[in-house]
DNA sequence: TACCAGATTACGGTTTTCCGTAAAAAATGG
DNA sequence: CCATTTTTTACGGAAAACCGTAATCTGGTA
């Protein structure tokens, strides 16, 4: 049963919104932060008081304000806030609409439930936590439908320095250098074309605009 | 004194939340509406009734849902809703940061203010009400700040359009007919050049590659 | 109407990328 | 060691992007 719950959201209108969904659904034992390093502190503190969370929900983006800040996202608060409390529940409540950065969620980041933020999120919030309460996964069905045509590719750390290399404006032609001066092999312009190559084709594309948009978009580069 | 107001907000969340914050005023006329077709029918009703709306807070992106809407954004919903009653003071509530859409918001729609979705939204939609009913229009600080930032270059809505063709794999020679089929102008080749140089040169880039990556990273696309 | 200034588009030459083929080098296996 | 396969590199023609210049269109003005 989920009865002490932590909101880290820096727009307080939102912050304002999940504190009366969660009032609705009888929960009373409510803290909130506008910083990921106060969400942090807090978690910190319940759990050397022996009364930590139940369930954290988070969003992911927070925009810096002047304050220094340790944790610059929602899920460098989730990997601290982990190490701190492992079996803390996690509900990320986001904008984020981008099938891969959800699955990565799910899978590298192991969240218990994500709504995003849109038409009935607030139905969806109260859905959501019901699901964790039950000691559930909570996964949208729009979400699930978007990761199933997933055509996933593994990049290796030549194909990212590659990548790198062309979002920072470096000629496809002035590759080879770079890569010598690594002494990184293959080096040459043709390995490297074909290296291009294999990754668009596996992915569907035929620009290399699309390779940095799709890795910006997984957090590859 | 503003004392009927209608929000129009296809987020639940964001609709609660601007209606907690409308109680804490000590308002409680309020009427909301998920829909900007069903939110100009609403005015149009209190128009008639003669009790109509002191004011209309709205969101500028409605996300489609299957449901037919006539109306497709806020700004149309403003357009619509001034010819219906032309006194109807407006307060635009988004996450809009682009400070020359905003400028056309204050410019071209002749909104009496403007609240970004951001960290102190909450309080800051209580100061513009305030101001608004003391019929004054309230232009946050933030907004200027935002205008005269240097470093950053403001991408207008057709900037977007063709990076997002860019990073979809369009070739550049094949943007123009794109633009055509959507009545945007300038549409040829050489003007397209032209705005991707602009850009280039303004923010020190030389290839679309670094385009694409900046706008991943700022979020425009 | 005629004219001008600015915006838009068309054009041509150069550079870069794209892509298929083939040579060279390296790894594999007996 | 040689023979075979795989990987890497080199080469060249075609397509696309780049870039400067010139022609055309547009809205405002006398």
């Amino acid at each position: 049963m989920i009865t002490k719950i932590l909101i880290a959201e820096d727009h307080e209108s939102a912050n304002i919104s999940v504190q009366k969904t969660l009032e609705e659904l009888g929960i009373t034992d409510i803290a909130y932060a506008y910083y990921c390093d106060d969400a942090l502190n807090r978690i910190i503190q319940a759990v050397k008081a022996g009364s930590s969370f139940d369930l954290l929900i988070t969003d992911l983006s927070f925009e810096p304000d002047g304050h220094k800040q340790t944790l610059a996202n929602g899920m460098e608060l989730i990997t601290a806030a982990r190490k701190e409390q492992p079996d803390l529940n996690v509900l990320v409540f986001s904008a984020e609409n981008r099938p891969t950065v959800i699955e990565q969620l799910y899978n590298n980041y192991e969240i218990d439930g994500f709504v995003r933020k849109a038409r009935n999120d607030a139905r969806e919030l109260k859905e959501a936590i019901h699901e964790i309460g039950r000691h559930r996964r909570y996964f949208p069905r729009h979400i699930s439908q978007l990761i199933d045509k997933k055509n996933t590719y593994s990049f290796s750390d030549v194909d990212i320095t590659i990548i790198q290399l062309l979002a920072q404006g470096t000629l496809q032609k002035d590759i080879p250098v770079y890569l010598q001066r690594k002494g990184i092999t293959p080096s040459g312009l043709s390995s490297i074309e074909k290296k291009l190559n294999h990754m668009k084709s596996v992915l569907g594309f035929t620009k290399n605009e699309q390779l940095v948009a799709y890795c910006k978009d997984i957090g590859a580069i």
